[in-house]
RNA sequence: UCCUCGGUAGCUCAAUGGUAGAGCAAUCGGCUGUUAACCGAUGGGUUGGGGGUUCAAGUCCCUCCCGAGGAGCCA
C-alpha cells in the first residue's frame, strides 16, 4: 500500500492509499469518527465507520489524542462534504506515537503562551502559511536575482568592527579578541561587486538594540543587492522591479496561504510599478499638511512613514535625505551636496520602511573625509577604501529585511510570526 | 531605557475587602455526516514571589519577577 502526501491524494480518486501524519482534530458521533489528519502537504478528513474496520483499528481511533502519530489506510473519496473535497474512507487506522495533553488546544490561546510553545505553534494552520509564504518570497528573491545575472556573494557573519558605526551590535569573543555578529553585508559585498559586477547577499543579521515595537527583531535576515555602475535613478528602478516580481511570485504562488491568512488579493495586486518617487524635502511638506509635527532635519517616526504612506496607494520612495542623518558611505547629490543620494521605500498600510538603500561614495578622498568626520577607526576601513583606490567606478546597492516584505505581504501586524523562532528583546526560548 | 495595562485550573477568562467559578482541554459515558460537533458526569487551585494593612486580602499598599501594548532606536 502506497504512501500519499494529502496534497496528491486528488490524483488517486478511488485508490486505497496510505496516509501518514499528524491528529490536528477529532470528531465521533457513536459508531462513526471524523479524524483531520495534517501531514505537512496538507489536512485531509479520514471517515472511519466502526462496522467496517477491526476491533484493532477501531480502538486506535478512540485511542488517538491531537497530535499523536498516526497512519490512516483507505479508499480516496471525492466527496463535496469534505473540506478539500477529498477525503478517506478508511479500512484501516493505527497510532505510530501517541501524544498526551498537547498543549496548544483548538480554543483561543493568548500571544506568550504561544510564543512560549513556538516550536509546536509552527504547526498551526495560520503559521504554516505564513512560513510558506516566507519561503516562497525567498525563492523568489534568489530567481529574481538569478534571471539578472547577479552572483550570490555569502558575507561573513562574524566581523570585527562596526560597519555602520551606527547601531548597537552583538559582541562576542574571537579567540581573546573581540568580534561582532554583522548588521549588514553591504561593506563585504561593495569590493566583490568589482569582480562580478551584480551581487547579491542574503542572510541573517543582528541588531542589539533594544528595540520593542512590532516591526523589529534582534535577528532578521536581510537580502543586499550591490551593483557596479548602476547611479541612483537606476537603482530605484531595480528596487521597483523586484518589489512587483515578489508580489506577483507570492500572488502566483500562495493564494491557498493568503485565503488561510484572509488577506485580500487586492492589496498585493496594487503593488506593481511605477512607484512615486518624492524628495525628503518634498515628504516633509506633506507630513505637515497633515498635521505632523516635524521640522526638516528630522527623522520620520513610524507615524509619519505611515500617514506619508497612506497618501499614496502603492510603495513610495523617499530619496535624498539630509546627509548628517544617514550612513557616511552615501553619495552626495551633485546639485545640492547637502543631501545623499539615499532612498527608502515606503510600504502602504503601515508596514513602513521596507528597503533602505542608495549610491555609495566612489571618490576615495571624499570617502576618506566622510570616515574621519564619523570618528570611524580608519585601520578598521583600510580594505574598504581600497575599492575606492584600485578602479574605482560608482555604484549602487539596497538592503530589504525580509521579515518585514513578509509580514506586508501577508497581511499580519507583528514580525514575531514572519520568521520560524524570532528572536526579541530578552527572549530567546525557545 | 521610559510610559500604560496585565499575571487566578493545562489554556482563555470571571469573582462590592467576606464560602475561588465558567467555557475549552483531560478522564469516563451517550450519539452513523461531524466542520473549533453536540449532550451528561468526574477530577483539577500555595490566585507570579516576598513583605505589609485588616477581624478578614485574588481584591488595598510596598517591592521584586514575568508578559502584552506603545514610545525612542532602527530594517
Amino acid at each position: 500500500m502506497s504512501v500519499v502526501s494529502v496534497s496528491q491524494l486528488k490524483e488517486h480518486p478511488g485508490e486505497s492509499v496510505t496516509v501518514r501524519g499528524w491528529l490536528e482534530n477529532k470528531r465521533r458521533s457513536g459508531k462513526i469518527a471524523f479524524l483531520q489528519v495534517r501531514d505537512g502537504s496538507g489536512i485531509v478528513q479520514v471517515v472511519a465507520s466502526k462496522k467496517e474496520l477491526s476491533e484493532e483499528a477501531w480502538e486506535a481511533i478512540l485511542e488517538a489524542t491531537q497530535e499523536s502519530t498516526v497512519a490512516a489506510i483507505g479508499k480516496v473519496n471525492v466527496d463535496p462534504r469534505a473540506p478539500g473535497g477529498v477525503e478517506l474512507h478508511a479500512s484501516g487506522f493505527r497510532v505510530d506515537h501517541l501524544t498526551e495533553e498537547y498543549p496548544i488546544t483548538p480554543k483561543e490561546h493568548g500571544t506568550a503562551f504561544l510564543m512560549e510553545h513556538r516550536h509546536l505553534w509552527l504547526r498551526s494552520s495560520k503559521q504554516r502559511a505564513i512560513l510558506g509564504v516566507r519561503s516562497e518570497i525567498c525563492q523568489s528573491i534568489r530567481d529574481f536575482f538569478y534571471q539578472r545575472e547577479f552572483i550570490l556573494i555569502d558575507s561573513p557573519i562574524l566581523t570585527p568592527n562596526a560597519c555602520e558605526g551606527t547601531s548597537t551590535l552583538f559582541q562576542t569573543d574571537y579567540f581573546g579578541d573581540p568580534a561582532f555578529l554583522s548588521q549588514s553585508g553591504q561593506l563585504y559585498l561593495e569590493p566583490a561587486a568589482a569582480a562580478f559586477g551584480k551581487v547579491y547577499c542574503m542572510g541573517p543579521t543582528f541588531r542589539a538594540e533594544k528595540s520593542k515595537t512590532r516591526r523589529h527583531l534582534m535577528e532578521f535576515w536581510m537580502v543586499e543587492p550591490e551593483v557596479a555602475f548602476l547611479e541612483f535613478d537606476g537603482l530605484q528602478d531595480l528596487a521597483e522591479d523586484f518589489v512587483s516580481y515578489i508580489a506577483e511570485r507570492v500572488l502566483e504562488r500562495c493564494s491557498e496561504n493568503l485565503r488561510v491568512l484572509e488577506r485580500d488579493p487586492a492589496k498585493i495586486e496594487s503593488i506593481t510599478g511605477p512607484f512615486p518617487r518624492i524628495t525628503y524635502t518634498k515628504a516633509i511638506e506633506i507630513l505637515q499638511e497633515q498635521g505632523q509635527e516635524i521640522a526638516w532635519g528630522d527623522d520620520f517616526g513610524g507615524e509619519d512613514e505611515t500617514v506619508l504612506a497612506n497618501q499614496f496607494d502603492r510603495p513610495v520612495f523617499v530619496t535624498h535625505f539630509p546627509s548628517e542623518m544617514k550612513a557616511f558611505y552615501m553619495q552626495p547629490d551633485a546639485d545640492d551636496p547637502k543631501l545623499a543620494l539615499g532612498m527608502d521605500l515606503l510600504a502602504p498600510e503601515g508596514y513602513g520602511e521596507i528597503i533602505g538603500g542608495s549610491q555609495r561614495i566612489h571618490d576615495h578622498d571624499l570617502l576618506l573625509q566622510r570616515i574621519q568626520e564619523h570618528d570611524l577607526p580608519l585601520e578598521a576601513f583600510q580594505w574598504y577604501l581600497d575599492v575606492r583606490k584600485y578602479g574605482s567606478y560608482p555604484h549602487s546597492g539596497f538592503g530589504m529585511g525580509i521579515e518585514r516584505c513578509v509580514a506586508w505581504m501577508c497581511g499580519i501586524p507583528h514580525l514575531r510570526e514572519t520568521i520560524p523562532y524570532p528572536r526579541m528583546l530578552y527572549k530567546i526560548y525557545p
